[in-house]
DNA sequence: ACTTGTCCTGTCATGCCGTCAGCTTACCGA
DNA sequence: TCGGTAAGCTGACGGCATGACAGGACAAGT
């Protein structure tokens, strides 16, 4: 389904092409940790990886194009995340339990990834709907199982029926990510990590469950 | 204490002078609306507004520094921000009132000023200490009026001490931006405006006061 | 009309963009 | 071993944005 690698102008890249087209995202992802993204420019990624524009050229159409390479290899691993919410138990003190370890588990990843995930923000709240389709692959993996716990929990009664479960599980989940993406904002403010943290906890297990935490 | 408005080379800007600049800000705020931030270009500007490069230039060092002009434009306004929560009542049918009218501003005021607003959030994230400035002076007139209603709610023994007002605050403030900056992201997913917005004001709700809401 | 200071633009050197033709390198079958 | 073929890379080029400057246009006061 994914077919070979290709270049831009559609031969197939065979393991040196392979190597070099890496290369050039490794050196990619780099310059965007470094410097704003308005900045990177293709002749800097191209020397930083020690070879030429042209050769950028061959198998990105721009550097658009190869951060959207970048994402989607992000939004593979990202898809990891379910786990952090799915199978797990959202009653009493397994509930707390379950949230800190979603908060945990999301925020190391954003920080893991903050620079390509700043940019896939940025396009997808600029309306590129591929920007935005990666933003969806990671975030649903787990807004779906948030969303499916809340209907659970609605199922059996311990929750309102009135609450929209999707506009819930969007809501904490944007939440999650926009706190992880200004984590260095909030702790230069005087914020500190350690209570940040609980809080996010406390406020995902509110949402999801209506009740304070058992802990 | 703002001084006068100056050129790049020091010299002081007269009426025409401002009008022009103005202008300049103007085609700026709509290009940032229409095009990728990347793809501004100081031409295009400059083209827009009926003049040329070389005039933009004496306004402005480059298009970051215009829009940072833009931005603090829109700070100003954001202050008015405060008046959504200072002053209102977070006890009983109150405090669900006063979550609903604070949403309602929030997204209200987000989608007025997305464009310049992404920028600003790009910037933030990226390290850069004057967007961060400009990013925490609208928040902080939100985030500081929620803090000390937690405190206030703390003292009366309503809430929880462990909880870390501002920690509770800024994680709130920072969904609602989100959630805003995403907005349509939302309603093309299927979620409608309708049912997002007594969403997040539930979360508010359950975050400041600890308690579901009496409707 | 002349001066003064503000305001705008034509022009130019510089540097990045994106493309192409052409050169080198690796692989493969005879 | 020897072409043949496709992959891989680069120098070079026209085109365009950038940013600096000097000089011209304009308004206002004298």
């Amino acid at each position: 389904m994914t077919g070979q690698v290709r270049t831009v102008d559609g031969r197939v890249a065979g393991r040196r092409g392979q190597a070099t087209r890496q290369k050039l995202l490794d050196c990619l992802g780099e310059m965007l940790s470094s410097s704003p993204y308005r900045d990177v420019k293709v002749i800097d990624v191209a020397r930083k990886a020690g070879t030429s524009p042209a050769t950028f050229y061959q198998y990105f159409p721009d550097v658009e194009g190869a951060v959207l390479e970048l994402a989607e290899e992000m939004a593979k691993e990202g898809a990891g995340l379910t786990e952090l919410v799915s199978g797990r138990s959202w009653v009493g003190k397994a509930a707390w339990q379950t949230s800190e370890e979603l908060v945990d588990g999301f925020l190391d990843f954003w920080r893991r990834h903050d620079a390509i995930l700043r940019v896939v923000d940025l396009g997808a709240a600029e309306g590129d709907k591929r920007f935005y389709k990666i933003r969806m692959k990671i975030l649903n993996s787990v807004t779906n199982s948030l969303t499916d716990a809340v209907k659970e929990l609605q199922a059996k009664g311990k929750v309102d029926k009135e609450v929209s479960a999707a506009a819930m599980a969007g809501s904490l989940v944007a939440m999650l990510a926009s706190v992880a993406g200004h984590q260095k904002g909030f702790t230069t403010w005087g914020v500190k990590q350690a209570e940040l943290k609980p809080n996010l906890a406390l406020l995902v297990h509110l949402g999801i469950t209506g009740k304070k935490p058992v802990r």
